[in-house]
DNA sequence: AATTATGCATTATATTCTTATGTATTAATT
DNA sequence: AATTAATACATAAGAATATAATGCATAATT
């Protein structure tokens, strides 16, 4: 039965369409704490930290990975746990660049919301 | 010159993907202000606030308009200023509960993304 | 024995936005 | 007076991003 409640809370737990776009950003700041990540490490990390509130599928994850990767952002090396296999993710240099772009503009996003949505975050 | 240097100067200036999803959430909350409000002043009520930070474009503006009035959350009144027309929104009894809704999902979505890129806004 | 968790991945579809284009009126500049 | 910029609406093609569904396989738990 436990079961059952998790399934019909999860089915009410859609993601907002505020995430959109922010995948990136939330990879490259993980990788920028941790070193090296693998991408159920990153999902259950961002599980954790939200408290479930946002779910990151691997719909979205791997292209984000395999993108990253592709933009020579992203270093991978596999490693076999057992027989199963696991591909650790590590930020390049150009990776560590990009990953404080990315935080500038999330500061700057949240700046211009809260201004937009909160008149006396606004100046004048 | 002038001219030239602003065409510079708005090509380097595309949004970040941060801002897809939330032009929603931007409507309602200036809908909610300021009671009525046509498209092209929604433009220049973001342009004002974010300091040209967030330019709206109108490929994303009309359909997000359309889109909420379809939903019934915003009502149309047409106005003719000489012989221009002027399409004034307005909130919906349900269109100030949708805003409160997304308000509060936008606060959601501050604070877990501050969590997951800064460990000291982490509990425990 | 069956289910859950771990671990990778892709594909069809939906959503959202950018860029480009179109039409037209009014104001400002040269 | 003529040109450009600003105002004001709109759509359409394409890109980017994510969801939902599916697939495969191993390891751990009940």
């Amino acid at each position: 039965m436990h079961n059952y409640i998790m399934y019909i809370f999860e089915l009410s737990m859609k993601n907002t369409n505020l995430y959109k776009g922010s995948i990136t950003t939330i990879i490259l700041k993980l990788l920028n704490e941790h070193d090296k990540m693998y991408g159920y490490e990153i999902t259950q990390k961002v599980r954790d930290i939200t408290k479930n509130e946002l779910q990151l599928t691997e719909g979205a994850l791997y292209p984000a990975l395999h993108k990253l990767k592709d933009q020579g952002l992203l270093d991978v090396e596999v490693l076999y746990v057992g027989n199963r296999v696991r591909k650790y993710y590590k930020l390049t240099e150009a990776g560590t660049k990009e990953t404080v772009k990315k935080l500038s503009e999330l500061e700057s996003y949240i700046r211009n919301m809260r201004a937009l949505v909160n008149p006396k975050y606004r100046d004048e």
